[in-house]
DNA sequence: ACAGGATCCTGGGGGC
DNA sequence: TGCCCCCAGGATCCTG
C-alpha cells in the first residue's frame, strides 16, 4: 500500500519518537511475514540504541548503535507506529519492540502480511541480498539519467515508473498521478519519449511526490503515519480512483485500463502525448 | 528483455 | 442476511 510519500511520513514521525531510544525487549506473533522472523535476531536488537532512521525507496532503514540495521517494508497494509504501552493491541500486530523509557513501544501491524521486518549486520548485507537493485531516489534523478534510462527501453511508461530499478519509491497511485501531471499517455513507450517530454515527466514525479509528502501521504484504507495519523493526499488525487468522474482539467470522464498488470487511471483527452 | 500471470494474505464491497 | 467473486497502495518468481 504505502508508496514513497507514505513511507517518508512514517520515517519522519519515527525520527521524533524513536531516535536515541534503546530497545529493551521484543515480542513477535506466530504468523510469518513475507520474511519469517528469526529468533537469532532478538539478541542483536535488544540492548541496542536507535541512531538514525532513513528511507530508501519504500524501505525503512533503522540504524542501530553500536552496530546493526533493522529494515522494514510495509508491503500493502503495514503500519509502523510508536504507541503507549497502555494502548491495547489491535489484531494483526506481528511485532512489538519495548523502548527504554518504559512507556512506549514500537508496534508493527500488517493485515495482509506482505511486509517484512529483518535484521542485518550492516547495510551491504541488506543491499547485497535478493533485493533487486534499487534505482535512484525520485528527487535525485538527473535529466541525463532519466532521459537515457527511458531511451533504453521499449516498455510502456506506466511499467517503467512501477519498476523499482528505474526509479525507487513510485507505486501505482503516484505513477498515475505523475503521468497525468505530465500529460503523458501511460501506454507510451520509453524509447519514443522526446527529451522535452521526458523532462516534463521527471519534474512532474518530483512535484507530485513533494506535494504528497506535504499532505502526509494518502490514506485509502489502512495507511497511518508513525504517530497514527492518517494522510490527506487522497483528497487531491487527479486520476487515481476517480474512474468515471470528471477530469479536473477538461471535465471529461476519467478512464481506467489494465496496464503492466495494474489498474491505470487516466484522462485520454488530457494525456495525449 | 519483457509481458503476463500467479503467488503470498486479509478484508471490503458489489451482485445475486 | 449470506454467499461468492473480484478487487486492493508491493515484491518476486515463473512461463512464454
Amino acid at each position: 500500500m504505502p508508496e514513497l510519500p507514505e513511507v517518508e511520513t512514517v520515517v519522519r514521525d519515527l525520527r521524533l519518537s524513536l531516535v536515541g531510544r534503546r530497545l529493551t525487549g521484543i515480542r513477535t506473533s506466530s504468523r510469518p511475514l513475507r520474511v519469517k522472523w528469526s529468533p537469532d535476531w532478538e539478541p542483536c536488537l535488544v540492548g541496542r540504541q536507535v541512531s538514525t532512521i532513513r528511507r530508501r525507496g519504500k524501505w525503512i532503514l533503522i540504524d542501530l548503535a553500536p552496530t546493526g540495521l533493522f529494515v522494514i517494508h510495509l508491503g500493502m497494509t503495514g503500519q509502523l507506529t510508536v504507541v503507549s504501552r497502555a494502548k491495547p493491541a489491535e489484531n494483526h500486530v506481528h511485532l512489538e519492540v519495548d523502548l527504554d523509557d518504559g512507556v512506549d513501544l514500537l508496534r508493527y501491524r500488517d493485515i495482509r502480511r506482505f511486509g517484512s521486518a529483518v535484521y542485518y549486520a550492516d547495510e551491504s548485507a541488506w543491499s547485497d541480498g535478493r533485493v533487486e537493485d534499487l534505482g535512484p531516489e525520485p528527487f535525485d534523478l538527473t535529466p541525463r539519467y532519466f532521459r537515457e534510462m527511458l531511451a533504453a527501453t521499449s516498455r510502456c511508461l506506466k511499467a517503467i515508473l512501477l519498476d523499482q530499478r528505474a526509479v525507487a519509491g513510485v507505486g501505482n497511485i503516484y505513477a498515475d498521478e505523475s503521468l497525468f501531471a505530465a500529460r503523458l499517455d501511460p501506454r507510451g513507450r520509453g524509447c519514443d519519449l522526446k527529451p522535452r517530454r521526458a523532462e516534463r515527466l521527471r519534474t512532474a514525479i518530483a512535484a507530485v511526490l513533494k506535494r504528497a509528502i506535504e499532505s502526509r501521504g494518502a490514506t485509502i484504507k489502512d495507511f497511518v503515519g508513525g504517530s497514527g495519523l492518517k494522510g490527506g493526499y487522497q483528497n487531491e488525487f487527479t486520476v487515481y480512483g476517480r474512474t468515471g468522474q470528471p477530469c479536473r482539467s477538461c471535465g471529461r470522464p476519467i478512464e481506467c485500463m489494465r496496464l503492466a498488470g495494474r489498474s491505470t487511471h487516466w484522462c485520454p483527452n488530457c494525456q495525449d502525448e
